[in-house]
DNA sequence: CACGGTTGTTACATCCTTGTTACCCCTGAA
DNA sequence: TTCAGGGGTAACAAGGATGTAACAACCGTG
């Protein structure tokens, strides 16, 4: 739990930089682990039980891309915060499409890095992840069976593939998820350039369930262009 | 951050000139570095984590334009000040449409030098690109989402052409943005005399968004002749 | 076999974004 | 004052993105 003392990975090739950053998170209560080449950061990832990584993208040892997307693979609710040398836009956009939690360009500074770590941090805790429950404005969801139970009594059943969706949604409250990224996580797919509907039809489903309106919604928002995010219960109202 | 000791790069091939700008630019609290070839100071502008520019437009090792252009295009928030022996109205022109922050036409005292160089610090420094948010007179952009949040609780979305003109006009806080440097900036293109609205179209959706009167305006100015403007929280009164 | 539930696809209506045009107002110079 | 050009914006159009009804395929059960 990241309450107390978040442990925090940072994969970074540039010693300095690296340096740098391990000390501001030391000081600022984490527990931090470092490496220098990309393998080993994977490696470490995976092996150790982290609440956060922060990750480079141009490193020895394996482009960052593939890291990132080995780390989804394997623990899809690790939240990754990238950092990402050119300043292009590309880069921004394919890292949040990778599922990166968050990103930074450099130079950066401390003051602005620990900003997104805390932020980031502070959104996984708020996420409704307790157990198998998720919260969400009006009720909740057990996301061992599927029921949902409605404020005011009520009750739905979701299906198998809409309890996923929810658990990859929730578990990035706040953050607008792609269509893609959910073909990947949920379906398993790989689609260039998605020409199907399928995502957007189990939207339209989970949001008649869950008593949610599109237009004004409380539980799921569509962001135009970008995808769907889930609304934790606190931030539904804006 | 410029706040302290300002990290400054002089790509200028005369040997005097540089040593003079060198030793005044340490003089008043910068770590200056120099190089004498084009090439050479678009790769260390590029690596080096810099905090201004200032630019010789005739040199040795690629043509001062291009340098302007590439370190455009990788560092758009980068400050450049051009330094042109020709006191030609286009090259001041041209210089300030693809982005240059100030100009200063050879010869030059080494006071007024200083002047413009405090000027545009001062300008950056006071800009308010605060990682992914844009603060603007009565509340912020959240430059991934698109999120504007106003500071009486209201909140609007921003389309992508929005949010990249905001962007743009961010990192240029104070400064006027012709309809030539934005369409070639954000929108890819390199008009000779343009004969499209589409600009103006823009500012005043955006406006609109914003909560902005164009006759009374609190963040996004109309220079007359000039361009846009966008107006840092402080400045907006003037 | 029929049946109900789930999942995916297609087709269509609608909304949002973006660029263009047209009209009118304003500015600044003479 | 007049006048030419710049600027604000309503209105329109085209294209892409989204919501969803309807349908088809599948699957396990009785």
């Amino acid at each position: 739990m990241p309450s107390s003392r978040p442990k925090t990975l940072v994969i970074e090739d540039d010693a300095a930089i690296r340096r740098g950053v391990v000390d501001a998170l030391r000081a600022a209560g984490h527990i931090p682990t470092e490496t220098a080449r990309g393998d080993d950061g994977l490696r470490v990832a995976l092996n150790g039980e982290f609440d956060l990584v922060l990750l480079d993208l141009v490193l020895p040892g394996g482009s960052g891309w593939e890291i990132l997307r080995a780390i989804r693979a394997a623990r899809p609710d690790l939240p990754v915060i990238v950092l990402t040398a050119c300043g292009a836009e590309d880069d921004r956009v394919s890292g949040l499409q990778l599922g990166a939690d968050d990103y930074v360009v450099k130079p950066f500074s401390l003051r602005e890095l620990m900003a997104r770590v805390d932020a980031v941090l502070r959104r996984v805790a708020a996420s409704p992840q307790t157990g198998h429950t998720i919260s969400f404005a009006g009720g909740e969801v057990d996301t061992t069976s599927g029921r949902v139970s409605f404020a005011d009594g009520r009750a739905a059943e979701l299906s198998e593939k809409e309890i996923e969706i929810m658990r990859y949604l929730a578990c990035r409250a706040g953050k607008a998820v792609s269509r893609d990224e959910l073909l990947l996580r949920v379906w398993g797919l790989n689609p260039k350039g998605l020409q199907t509907r399928t995502v957007d039809m189990h939207i339209t489903r989970l949001r008649e369930k869950l008593g949610d309106d599109p237009s004004n919604p409380r539980v799921l928002r569509t962001m135009w262009g970008q995808g769907y995010c889930f609304l934790a219960p606190r931030d539904e109202a804006h």
